[in-house]
RNA sequence: CGGGGACUAGCGCAGCCUGGUAGCGCGACUGUUUUGGGAACAGUAGGUCGUGGGUUCAAAUCCCGCGUCCCCGACCA
């Protein structure tokens, strides 16, 4: 490679953080705004966004809910009603104070997160037994103003969708929170091709004002944990705070029980993490904008390399795949090689006069680098084999890596050198007893990213415990 | 939010220490030859040196404030 050329990215190895900024920068997904912690999202970024809007949403509408648009101003007097909920979010909230000159009555906060909004309108709708549930989601920017910030994983403003749903029983609401995070979990896992890990979280992790939330996350290259969705049971913390109230089937007045539950553009991020390599990005096909680039050779001169890689561009949209030419005459093969490398796309067809010859083209697959020639009337079912195989190596390949920095451990002694040498490490766990949760955090700078189940084991303390904690430093 | 570094053409940098006419490479544009892993030659265009003050006859260069970014730590989707 060729780093004279501005082109390249540094390597993954020597310093993932540095090849993180150089990547989403180089392969266009981003550039940064003006304003502190704030980016632009780029075509390309944006197209992967819209990938996995596209996805989550129809597994959302397929699981019974609805969207829905709440607004972005938020009262102080909402956001201080439940008390918990205000005093997680209190040094990260944007204040609106004037109006063109007058100063405001009440300041506005633009929204960190919308329980507060959405939890004050259910308390207008909701009346009997009969409005529940309420399964809705919505789409929206929020705004937390972040001390350190990186191109998706933390940004001042950021996309989300936050789904809110509200239910009559303890047990719906909690088969809710489980549907939801199982869905998050299939979506990143088949979807985006990242391994995760998943469980329910600390206390002291979880979401400011839950009763329980759960999580999915990633751990990365450098053996730290990147959160990538949650999932919460909120009880009925927000309902009494908000007063919605609902007459039961036994007549009584009840609080009803609520979910939240989002992910972000941080997937982006996680997805970028997971599966780059020095020459760039490496898109999961099913997630991939572009999916096939056809590079043509010498086709100025040759007006047949033309006309026959239009034809099997045409074939592939035809079965469906995404597939951009690479008609650009001012640059020479090689250049538009290495510029879709860095954009990640999985698969690569090139086509010159020598292929004409035999009838056939050259077809290069981003994960491993190879390229083999095959038959133009073979190209569909490769492109269709490489489809499915790509993604496949992706993720197993990914996950391989994962579970290799990932630890069994039998006491905390042994979280300090697990982070040192960049592992995770699950420990067997009592959650009751949560002084060392900090201790550890102290002297390590490790946090409980989840709980799982496991079998019985001597926790921290000596007592008996059927949980195990999962121990990693978090970006 | 602390500690360190950066900000000069679209991108990457030199110039700053020791103040005195703004430079290099890549890219862009025009033309020709090229094209199977980052093309070559010739010509052209492109800068209020991040920003606001100060010192000075004179500031990219020295001093102070502010902004943004990067790296390393403390807090978080």
């Amino acid at each position: 490679m060729n780093k004279s050329k501005n082109l390249g990215v540094s390597s993954r190895d020597e310093n993932l953080s540095q090849w993180y900024t150089d990547t989403v920068l180089k392969a266009g997904l981003v550039d940064y705004a003006p304003v502190r912690g704030s980016m632009v999202i780029k075509p390309h970024g944006y197209a992967l966004w819209e990938q996995i809007q596209k996805e989550l949403d129809r597994r959302f509408k397929e699981t019974g809910h609805q969207n829905a648009y709440f607004p972005l101003l938020i009262p102080e007097s909402f956001l201080k009603k439940e008390a918990e909920h205000v005093e997680g979010f209190a040094p990260e909230v944007a204040w609106v104070e004037t109006a063109g000159s007058e100063p405001l009555e009440e300041r506005l906060a633009i929204r960190p997160t919308s329980e507060a909004m959405i939890c004050h309108m259910y308390a207008k709708w909701i009346n009997g037994y009969r409005d529940l549930p309420i399964l809705i989601n919505q789409w929206a920017n929020v705004m937390r103003w972040e001390k350190t910030t990186r191109p998706f994983l933390r940004t001042t403003e950021f996309l989300w969708q936050e789904g809110h749903t509200v239910h009559a029983t303890k047990e719906e609401a909690l088969k809710e929170t489980l549907l939801m995070l199982e869905v998050y979990k299939d979506t990143v896992q088949d979807f985006l091709a990242v391994p995760l890990v998943y469980g329910q979280k600390s206390e002291s992790e979880k979401f400011a004002g839950a009763v329980e939330t759960h999580t999915i996350e990633t751990i990365l290259p450098d053996g730290q944990a990147l959160q990538m969705g949650t999932s919460h049971y909120l009880g009925t913390n927000f309902a009494k705070a908000f007063d919605i109230w609902f007459q039961d089937k036994d007549k009584t007045r009840k609080h009803p029980f609520q979910t939240s539950w989002g992910v972000s553009t941080r997937l982006i991020g996680g997805l970028v993490l997971t599966h780059g390599d020095d020459k760039g990005l490496i898109l999961p096909p099913k997630i991939a904008p572009i999916q096939i680039v056809i590079v043509p050779i010498a086709a100025e001169k040759n007006p047949k390399v033309n006309e026959v890689s239009l034809k099997i561009k045409d074939d592939l949209v035809e079965k469906g795949f995404k597939v951009t030419y690479d008609n650009r005459e001012n640059l020479r093969p090689g250049f538009k090689f290495n510029d879709w490398e860095l954009k990640g796309v999985p698969i690569r067809i090139e086509i010159g006069p020598r292929d004409l010859e035999e009838n056939s083209c050259m077809v290069a697959r981003r994960d491993k680098g190879s390229k083999e020639k095959i038959k133009i009337e073979n190209i569909s079912e490769t492109c269709e084999f490489l489809k499915s195989d790509i993604q496949k190596n992706l993720f197993e390949s990914a996950k391989n890596k994962m579970e290799s920095r990932i630890l069994e451990g039998k006491k905390t002694e042994e979280i300090k050198k697990a982070i040192d040498s960049k592992k995770a490490i699950w420990i067997p766990w009592n959650p009751e007893n949560k002084d060392l949760e900090a201790e550890i955090k102290e002297k390590t700078k490790a946090t409980i990213r989840c709980l799982n189940p496991t079998d019985e084991s001597v926790a921290q303390d000596g007592s008996k415990t059927k949980i195990k904690a999962l121990f990693s430093r978090a970006w």
